[in-house]
DNA sequence: ATTTGATTTAAACGATCGTTTGAATTATAA
DNA sequence: TTATAATTCAAACGATCGTTTAAATCAAAT
């Protein structure tokens, strides 16, 4: 955890956001957590709508940021070739799941509340993602119909929409599906297999 | 909405619980917004976290029995051959999708309300989920493992993973991917033409 | 018609919620 | 050191939460 107070109340309530919810994580239990005094969100973040903000804020901008400049650099390096397929797929995929990995675990964290946060209905939060995406989905859509070229726009859209779901569902890290192996252990699987498996997925499902 | 007092707490509650999240609906607003009286909740169910309980229960139970049906049928038909990997997948997919079409939309509310349960971090609700399917799971997973031979255990088991989560996210109906197709109204597809893009996607994904 | 049980009702319980207040404390700068 | 601003603190605000209670109302059967 850091140092200053501000810094103490976004870790904790990141954790506690993805382990109990948002919606069902109240100041109290953040600030006791914390080791801090109840009323200092309201003092920084004026009020918990504004924390919450700033949870997903904090991570999400240099998220995105790296999709971006994945997504220039190869750009770059193609000249106006259309990109193959697996790149741009892991160019999308990966910076997300990369943060799991980060040095203090807080990033793993922070990606498991990302996905379960892509199904949640308040709209407060929905929309924040929405905006925070805004960009990414705007540099990708067209680099995504240019190494398509032969699917339709409705097909395309769903396509993409499925894309997303799988990365939402594998970022959430239900444990739904770990009875479906009763008796294998869901070790934590390396970042870079769990993106080659999802690569190779979702790319043959973007080709079908 | 029914008759019964019972019935008109579910049907409410249903509703709100998609709309809102279940750890935000109050039971004062779903008595409130059902005409019924606030204690009627507890004479009837007992307790909150009951009644969260039986707004699943209701609808999961003929959906689960729904895909085994499909499956029994199908294995019955093919004697001990695999089945084909897309009347399996469409086995799988096509019940909980086929709920959205049922006569009043009540269906379709709760479909899109599993959907957004499936990443929901609230432990009892998950293992409420998670009981409800181990049957299908059972069912499933052995056929699964035919249909596709030459996959090792880890690789079918994330692409497991990976189906359900996209159907997950179908499911909830998130409008997040909205934006991706700008301008491009989103109609609400029929059922048929969306299980189809869905099997078409899993199919190939699943084969890669 | 009367009794018995099921259901509904209004009211209140204690607990917890997000937020606000004003004084106490700490850091910063003159 | 002194003045000024920033931050922390305990305490309380009104509102809302799930649950409980006991009386009122309804239905069914004798």
């Amino acid at each position: 955890m850091a140092s200053g107070t501000k810094e103490r109340i976004l870790d904790t309530a990141e954790v506690l956001f993805a382990r109990f919810g948002i919606g069902s994580t109240s100041l109290r239990t953040i600030t006791q957590e914390a080791g801090v005094n109840l009323a200092s969100v309201n003092y920084h973040f004026g009020s918990r709508e504004e924390l919450v903000a700033q949870v997903f804020l904090r991570r999400l901008t240099p998220m995105n940021e790296a999709r971006l400049t994945s997504l220039r650099q190869m750009r770059e390096a193609l000249g106006d070739a259309p990109l193959p397929l697996d790149q741009l797929v892991r160019a999308f995929v990966e910076p997300p799941l990369a943060m799991s990995r980060a040095g203090d675990q807080s990033g793993a964290v922070f990606v498991r509340l990302l996905g379960r946060t892509y199904t949640e209905p308040a709209e407060s939060i929905h929309a924040l993602i929405r905006d925070t995406h805004q960009a990414v989905i705007d540099a990708f859509k067209p680099e995504f119909e240019r190494s398509l070229p032969s699917l339709s726009a409705d097909v395309l859209h769903w396509r993409l929409h499925f894309l997303v779901g799988v990365l939402a569902y594998v970022m959430a890290g239900s444990d739904i599906m770990s009875l479906i192996s009763s008796g294998h252990i869901h070790e934590p699987q390396s970042v870079a297999e769990l993106v080659a498996q999802l690569e190779a997925f979702l790319v043959a499902g973007l080709q079908a």
